[in-house]
RNA sequence: CGGGGUGUAGCACAGCCCGGUUAGUGCGCUGCGUUCGGGACGCAGAGGCCGGAGGUUCGAAUCCUCUCACCCCGACCA
C-alpha cells in the first residue's frame, strides 16, 4: 500500500473525499460548490441513467427538454414554491460582455441587462407546467408522462461532492393527470421504481416513506421518499416523489375538459433522483480499500491483469487473456483487460480495488502451465484458482453472488443499526451511541419536530408506508401517537 | 453571513517565529537499466511571477497593510 486512505471508522469524511478523489469519480471545480465529474465516475452515473431511464419507459413515459433558463416571474406563481427555492437561485441579469475600458480583461456590458432577469432552473415545474397549459385541453390529451434528464442549480452555502454540489444532474418526472387517484398512483408507483433500483441495482436498502410537512417539496400536497442508511449511521434521502396535488395546475392555470364537458384543474406529480445517488452508491458498501461497487452499475464488471516476466510470456498470457475476454463479453460480461505495460500487477490490483471493480482475474505462467485462473472478488477480499474451462459460467454466478451479498451486507448493517425508542432518554442514547434510524413516536405536530431538530440535530426522516398502527406517546411530548416514524440523524 | 484555518512544482507539504548563498522534501512526471503472482529499485533529468497588490529594508517566501481565493465549523438544503 503506497498512500493509504483515511479509515472510514476514523475520519469518515476524509475517507469519502478520498475515495471519491483516488478512484477518479470527480474532482471540485474553479467555481465553488460545482464539480468535475471525472470519465469513471461518469460511467457509473450512465449506468444509472440506463437503467432508470429504461424503468421510466417501461412504466410510459417519454423524456422531452425544457430549457435551463426560468422567467423570475414563474418561479413566484406558485407560493410555497417561491418560499422554498427564491433563496438558492442563480439569476442572469445580463447578456453580454465587453472589453473593460483599463484593457484588463472583461466586465458585463452595463447596457445589456435583461428585461427579465431569468433564473437556472433549480426545478422545472415552473416552466413545464407553463407549457402543459398549452398541451392541455380535454381528457383525452391525458395524462402526460414526461421526464427530461438536466442539470440544475441551487446555490447551496456547504456543499461535498455528489452529496449536495451547486450544479446537480438529475431527472425530473413531470406527469398531468385527469384525476386525483391516477395522480397518487403515479407517485406510489414512481416511489416503486426508485425503491427497486436502490435496491435491486444499487444494493442498498431503503425505506419507503412519506415526509412530514416541514420536509416535503415546496408547492408538493405530499411529499415520498427512499431514505438509505449510510455506513456512518447517518441517513440520506435517495430519491423523492411528489404528489403535487392541484397546486401547480391552479398557479399556471392549467384545465382540462372531462367527459362531462367541465373544467378541472390537471392533477400533478413530479419525482427525480440525482447524482447524490452516487454519494449514497458510495457510502452504502465501499471500505477502507476504496470502492466496492455493484456488478450490476459497475461499469467494468471483470478486469484481467497478466502475470509476466518476459516477453514470451507476456505474448503467451495475453493470447489466452483475450479468449478468456471473448468468452466473458459473448456471455454478456463487461470485461477489461489490462495489458498495460506500464504498471506492475501489483499497482494494478490496487488500483482496481480502489475502483471497486467487482472481480478480477490474474493471469500468469503458473496459470498457463495448470490451465488455471486466479479469481478475486472485490466485495469479500477472497481468492481462488479456477479451471479456464469453467471460468464463463464461474463468474457469472459470482457476479450474481457478488451482488446478493453486498446488499445482504448493507440490509444487515442497516438492521443492526436500526433501533426503538420509547422515551426521550433512550432516544438521545441511542443518537449519541449508535446514531442510526430510529423507530419512535411522534406527536404528529411541526412545534415537536422542531424541537427535536434543535436539540439532537434528528430530523423525521419518513413516515414509513409500510409501517403498521400502533398506539403510543411522543417521545417528546408524550402526547397520544398513533404510529412511529422514522428519525436519523441525515445528510 | 459569523468563528477558525490555509495559499510555496501536477499533488501533499517543509521553510516563515528569528529577513541574508542557487527555495527544499516526498509522491507523480521524462529517459535508461534491472524488475514484474499484492502499490519495485537504481541512476540521470524536467518542472516554481512562494495567491495578488502595495509598503518596510541594502536585501522579503519570511516583517507590515490591503485584497482575492479556497478549506473546516455553525444557520439553510436533494
Amino acid at each position: 500500500m503506497a498512500q493509504a486512505i483515511p479509515k472510514k471508522s476514523e475520519d469518515y469524511s476524509g475517507w469519502y473525499n478520498e475515495i471519491v478523489k483516488r478512484a477518479d469519480l470527480a474532482e471540485h471545480s474553479p467555481v465553488r460548490g460545482c464539480m468535475i465529474i471525472k470519465p469513471y465516475g461518469f460511467s457509473i452515473w450512465e449506468k444509472m441513467q440506463q437503467t432508470l431511464d429504461r424503468m421510466f419507459k417501461e412504466t410510459g413515459h417519454s423524456n422531452a427538454y425544457f430549457p435551463i433558463f426560468v422567467p423570475k416571474s414563474y418561479l413566484s406563481k406558485e407560493a410555497d414554491h417561491v418560499e422554498g427555492f427564491a433563496k438558492e437561485c442563480a439569476v442572469v441579469t445580463h447578456y453580454r460582455l465587453k472589453n473593460s475600458d483599463t484593457g484588463e480583461g472583461v466586465i458585463v456590458d452595463p447596457e445589456a441587462k435583461l428585461e427579465e432577469e431569468l433564473i437556472i432552473r433549480p426545478t422545472s415545474e415552473t416552466v413545464i407546467w407553463d407549457t402543459y397549459k398549452n398541451w392541455i385541453q380535454s381528457y383525452r390529451d391525458l395524462p402526460i408522462l414526461v421526464n427530461q434528464w438536466a442539470n440544475v442549480v441551487r446555490w447551496e452555502m456547504r456543499t461535498r461532492l455528489f452529496l449536495r454540489t451547486a450544479e446537480f444532474l438529475w431527472q425530473e418526472g413531470h406527469t398531468a393527470h385527469a384525476t386525483r387517484q391516477e395522480a397518487e398512483e403515479e407517485t406510489l408507483r414512481m416511489l416503486d421504481v426508485y425503491a427497486t433500483f436502490a435496491e435491486d441495482y444499487m444494493a442498498m436498502p431503503v425505506i419507503k416513506g412519506s415526509k412530514t410537512e416541514s420536509e416535503k417539496f415546496p408547492g408538493a400536497v405530499d411529499t415520498y421518499c427512499i431514505e438509505a442508511l449510510m455506513q456512518d449511521g447517518k441517513a440520506l434521502q435517495a430519491g423523492t416523489s411528489h404528489f403535487l396535488g392541484q397546486n401547480f395546475a391552479k398557479a399556471f392555470d392549467v384545465k382540462f375538459a372531462d367527459k362531462e364537458g367541465k373544467l378541472e384543474h390537471v392533477w400533478g406529480t413530479s419525482w427525480g433522483v440525482s447524482t447524490r445517488l452516487m454519494g449514497a452508491l458510495i457510502m452504502a458498501h465501499s471500505d477502507d480499500d476504496g470502492l466496492v461497487l455493484p456488478p450490476k452499475l459497475a461499469p467494468i464488471e471483470v478486469v484481467i491483469v497478466p502475470i509476466y516476466r518476459n516477453d514470451e510470456q507476456k505474448s503467451m498470457v495475453e493470447d489466452k487473456a483475450d479468449v478468456i475476454q471473448e468468452q466473458l463479453r459473448e456471455a454478456g460480461i463487461t470485461v477489461k483487460f489490462d495489458n498495460r505495460d506500464t504498471h506492475k500487477p501489483g499497482w494494478k490490483f490496487a488500483e482496481y480495488e480502489l475502483k471497486g471493480v467487482p472481480v478480477r482475474l490474474a493471469l500468469g505462467p503458473k496459470d498457463l502451465e495448470n490451465g488455471t485462473v486466479e479469481v478475486a472478488r472485490r466485495d469479500t477480499r477472497e481468492k481462488e484458482v479456477i479451471s479456464l474451462e469453467s471460468v464463463t459460467t464461474h463468474i457469472k454466478s459470482l457476479l450474481v453472488d457478488i451482488q446478493d451479498n453486498i446488499y445482504k451486507r448493507a440490509f444487515d448493517y442497516r438492521a443492526a443499526n436500526t433501533s426503538v425508542a420509547n422515551n426521550w432518554e433512550e432516544f438521545t442514547n441511542i443518537l449519541d451511541e449508535k446514531g442510526g434510524f430510529i423507530e419512535a413516536h411522534w406527536d404528529g405536530t411541526a412545534e415537536t419536530e422542531d424541537k427535536i431538530k434543535e436539540e439532537t440535530k434528528a430530523t423525521i426522516r419518513c413516515i414509513p408506508i409500510d409501517t403498521k398502527d400502533e398506539e403510543g406517546n411522543c417521545i417528546y411530548s408524550g402526547n397520544p401517537s398513533k404510529r412511529r416514524v422514522i428519525f436519523a440523524r441525515a445528510y
